[in-house]
DNA sequence: GCGTTCACGC
DNA sequence: GACGTACGTGAACGCA
């Protein structure tokens, strides 16, 4: 019994692969998003299908025995973009790792080795199916094979047999030549008769049969002009019909004895590890199971290398004596715990061209403490926040930091995923590591490998800081930043823990009767929590209209329900049941966890090291989502109050800073006449673009006008503008030419940033922010248009998070400076919110205003809302 | 565990 | 004509 046997089109779905995928590339700049979504593909039919037998067909150069008989065949095809070319060669080596067969012929395209191989497969008793993007190969279905179509992206797929076919298509496999000839195929320049289109062509074969027959019944043709389309064009339909005809007996040299897979896992572990395809390379075990490869021997050592472990008060003074030497501590440290409990586990120091590590707690740890304490000594390390927030926990906060290069290397690269210090060694110093940064993070021998690792990419990075114009960006923002965010964890943020859980037994109560009314409504109790099930109560039970559809199945998201409010009285009730159960599971119930149980406060993190655009993020939890915008989400800021010995909470926050950066950035005379003369922002705009005075925009115009800027800012579409206000595409495109019209500077100054990026393959902010945009070359029209749109927005949302970050240092030394026991607690990217005495108060609001509008000097005048309150929503 | 959908902020 | 507003985090579901 031969079993099953999958043949592939290697040239289709390798070009699917490229097309559907971000142009992802290696640290090294190789390309490699085809060679990882063909392998995606691959391996998952590897799994499902289990084949016997498999081979991978590709085409071989542009002439074939079509181009003999028609010329113009593919004449068009655009050449294959290089960053598609040079993937080629890694497909091959990644199948000849996986010792799957290649088939190629010169003179013949993928789809002849396809037929034929499929035509002697399915002969010699084998299950065959065929994988390709093409829908020419719908023709080689037969009572033995199936053809395996692509649909969209990489993972979804639709098998076709004979039935599914005349389903979808309504034709015989062998019909499809037919329709082919009449309907032609634009991307093989196969001409077809011209004016025939699907729906015709159908039309015919299911009437006529084949090309021939209908050619030989013209007569029979209902209407006149069809029949004489046809009779002008009859050479053309067989032409056509024959190119679309894939050969099943072309000259395939003797195949060889067996196309049973024959991996050498250690080899495709090799070339995974080399192309950095992580998540194939977390599965691999389970792709060739048993195979037991073991990691490639050419990565490294397994482990790091073992380290002296400082265990005594003599080994530790002799390594604090060479630290004071060099005036430089080397460190990495490991930690337990979270802020504010956060401990140090112990400390690997390189010094003295060896590297060590001191345990928390012997003999000799307090003079590690204070050498930490010391800013005489110099302080280089990897992940300064976590340093810094283990030494404010220990009672000896960190002085003298020097170099973060986890920080370094997101400033160089800040839409990496992560920035392991193997993957960063590997990157920057070219020393692979065998052995996996996970296991071995919290081991002293990793600490002390750590510390030394530190220390040599520093001075790489530094140099590539100052290459990139980043380094007063990283030295005078980012560096001071960190003590302010680890000082600012510490703190925390007191909850009413009291208020929180009646707050969310109120709101359990609330939730209990809505579900009782949508069960009663509905007819039956359902998950009103999984979309799957509520697509089925909605759409089918209660056939409402489908007004959008996700990719797994219909959309019940807010905008859908509320233009179905009207329809059905469940409606409403599911759109408050949706938003009380938001607040509650996430703001009420989420956040109780998250509360220090000592200190009723809750420490959140801020991450330094994440976003694109060099904004914070916030997590464990976000307060940087807290609701603000509807009455029962402000409810929630009630709960954050000032803790004791303060009295206040006092909230500062820009005014319009993106549409103040984008005038100081662009120039646009328009724009900063509006903000230097303290106009309405929105309402100016609105004058503007409606072409009115003023005293004479409407509230409608003016929110019109708020849309626009707002698109300005985020990086606009007509499409995305028009979904935003409720009018037509064609609207929307005017609202924006009137606006660029208006505001030539700005029209100038992104393209001025579109070009800047296709030019140097990367934007910057006003103080050295780098984003690289590779996509800004991409021949797919969505990515291409998504890095146009990012190029516009990054410069102005970077620039923002710059200026605020710069502010936050500021405001956090003067606040020192002064004495003052007035503290920052919270940064919303574009607002800062502190704790306040009743006696600081007048200080403190001169301190955060003055600094917060000062730090940086634009060509318009930075302004700031502060307000103060007994709780975070009064001092909003 | 991971991807998807939904929802909150700026 | 394509997609489709920027940037995030978290809960819940459902598949593996």
């Amino acid at each position: 019994m031969p079993g099953k046997f999958v043949i592939i089109d290697g040239s289709s779905l390798v070009h699917r692969a490229f097309y559907a995928l971000p142009l992802l590339a290696t640290a090294a700049g190789q390309y490699t998003n085809a060679a990882y979504g063909f392998t995606m593909m691959l391996v998952r039919l590897l799994g499902e299908v289990k084949p016997d037998a498999v081979a991978v067909a590709f085409d071989k150069g542009r002439v074939t025995f079509r181009t003999e008989q028609y010329k113009e065949y593919k004449a068009q095809r655009k050449a294959t973009p290089t960053e598609l070319a040079e993937q080629f060669p890694m497909v091959r080596e990644l199948l000849e790792a996986m010792g799957i067969a290649v088939l190629e012929e010169a003179g013949f395209e993928a789809d002849d080795i396809i037929g034929t191989l499929a035509c002697r497969a399915a002969k010699d008793g084998y299950e065959v199916v065929i994988v390709t993007g093409d829908r020419d190969a719908l023709q080689l279905i037969g009572p033995a094979t199936k053809v395996l179509l692509t649909r969209k992206g990489i993972s979804e797929m639709a098998l076709f047999d004979r039935e599914a076919l005349y389903a979808q298509y309504g034709v015989t496999p062998e019909q499809v030549v037919d329709l082919k000839g009449l309907m032609g195929d634009t991307s093989d320049n196969i001409p077809g008769v011209p004016g025939v289109g699907e729906k015709t062509a159908t039309k015919l074969v299911a009437e006529f049969g084949s090309v021939e027959n209908l050619l030989a019944n013209i007569d029979k043709v209902p209407g006149a002009k069809l029949q004489e389309k046809l009779r002008e064009n009859a050479a053309l339909a067989v032409l056509s019909k024959k190119l679309a005809t894939i050969e099943c007996n072309m000259p395939l040299p003797d195949a060889p004895a067996d196309y049973k897979p024959a991996p050498d896992a250690a080899r495709v572990r090799e070339l995974f590890a080399k192309y950095e395809f992580k998540s194939l390379l977390a599965k691999i075990d389970s792709i060739f199971p048993g195979s037991g490869a073991g990691a490639a021997e050419a990565a490294g050592p397994s482990a790091p290398p073992a380290a002296l472990v400082a265990d005594t008060a003599a080994k530790t003074a002799e390594l604090v004596a060479a630290v004071r030497a060099a005036g430089l501590l080397r460190c990495h440290a490991v930690t337990s715990g979270q802020v504010p409990g956060l401990a140090f586990a112990g400390l690997g120091i390189a010094a003295g061209g060896r590297t060590a590590y001191v345990p928390a707690g012997t003999e000799g740890w307090p003079e590690v403490l204070a050498l930490l304490a010391d800013e005489k000594v110099g302080k280089l390390t990897y992940d300064a926040k976590t340093l810094t927030g283990a030494c404010l926990a220990a009672g000896k906060p960190l002085a003298g930091l020097s170099f973060d290069v986890f920080l370094a290397a997101y400033l160089l690269d800040p839409t990496a995923s992560d920035y392991p210090l193997t993957g960063l060694a590997e990157r920057y110093l070219g020393k692979g590591a065998g052995w996996s940064e996970k296991e071995w993070r919290t081991h002293p021998d990793y600490a002390a490998w750590a510390a030394g690792t530190a220390g040599e990419l520093a001075p790489v990075l530094d140099g590539l800081l100052k290459e990139a114009a980043a380094d007063r960006l990283y030295y005078d923002i980012e560096l001071p930043l960190v003590a302010v965010l680890a000082d600012m964890e510490q703190t925390g943020i007191k909850v009413d823990t009291a208020g929180l859980a009646a707050m969310a037994a109120e709101i359990g109560r609330k939730v209990d009767g809505l579900l009782a009314d949508i069960y009663a409504i509905a007819g039956e109790e359902f998950n009103v929590n999984s979309t799957k099930q509520l697509g089925v109560i909605l759409f089918e039970k209660l056939k409402l209209p489908v007004l959008k559809k996700t990719k797994t199945g219909y959309s019940t998201d807010a905008e859908v329900l509320e233009k179905l409010a009207g329809e059905h009285p469940l409606i409403d009730r599911l759109l408050e049941y949706r938003m009380w159960t938001k607040l509650k599971s996430t703001y009420l119930d989420g956040m109780a966890g998250l509360v220090n149980a000592a200190s009723g406060r809750v420490h959140t993190s801020f991450n330094q090291t994440v976003t694109a655009t060099g904004r914070l993020s916030s997590s464990d939890p976000n307060l940087q989502n807290i609701p603000v915008r509807t009455d029962a989400g402000r409810k929630i800021r009630e709960l954050f109050v000032p803790d004791k010995g303060y009295d206040v909470l006092l909230s500062a926050d820009y005014s319009q800073i993106e549409l103040r950066i984008l005038a100081h950035m662009s120039g646009d005379a328009g724009l900063i006449e509006a903000f230097r003369t303290g106009k309405d922002i929105h309402t100016a705009t609105a004058a503007e673009v409606f072409g009115v005075r003023e005293a004479a925009v409407t509230p409608l115009m003016r929110s019109r006008a708020k849309a626009v800027n707002f698109g300005i800012v985020y990086g606009i579409s007509d499409y995305g503008l028009s979904q935003g206000l409720g009018v037509s595409r064609k609207e929307a495109g005017e609202y924006i030419d009137s606006y660029f019209a208006r505001y030539p500077g700005v029209k100038r100054y992104i393209d001025a940033m579109i070009a800047a990026a296709r030019e140097k393959g990367y934007v910057t902010t006003m103080f050295g922010r780098r984003r690289y945009l590779p996509e800004i070359h991409s021949t797919n029209f969505n990515q291409r248009s998504f890095a146009e749109r990012t190029a516009m927005n990054t410069p102005i949302q970077g620039t923002a998070a710059d200026v605020i970050k710069k502010a936050m240092v500021e405001v956090y030394r003067r606040l020192k400076d002064a004495g003052l026991k007035s503290r920052v607690l919270l940064q919303v990217h574009d607002e800062l919110v502190l704790e306040v005495p009743a006696a600081e108060l007048d200080r403190t609001a001169a301190i955060v205003r003055t600094a917060m509008e000062g730090t940086v000097k634009l060509d318009v005048p930075l302004t700031t809302d502060v307000k103060t309150g007994k709780n975070w929503a009064e001092a909003k």
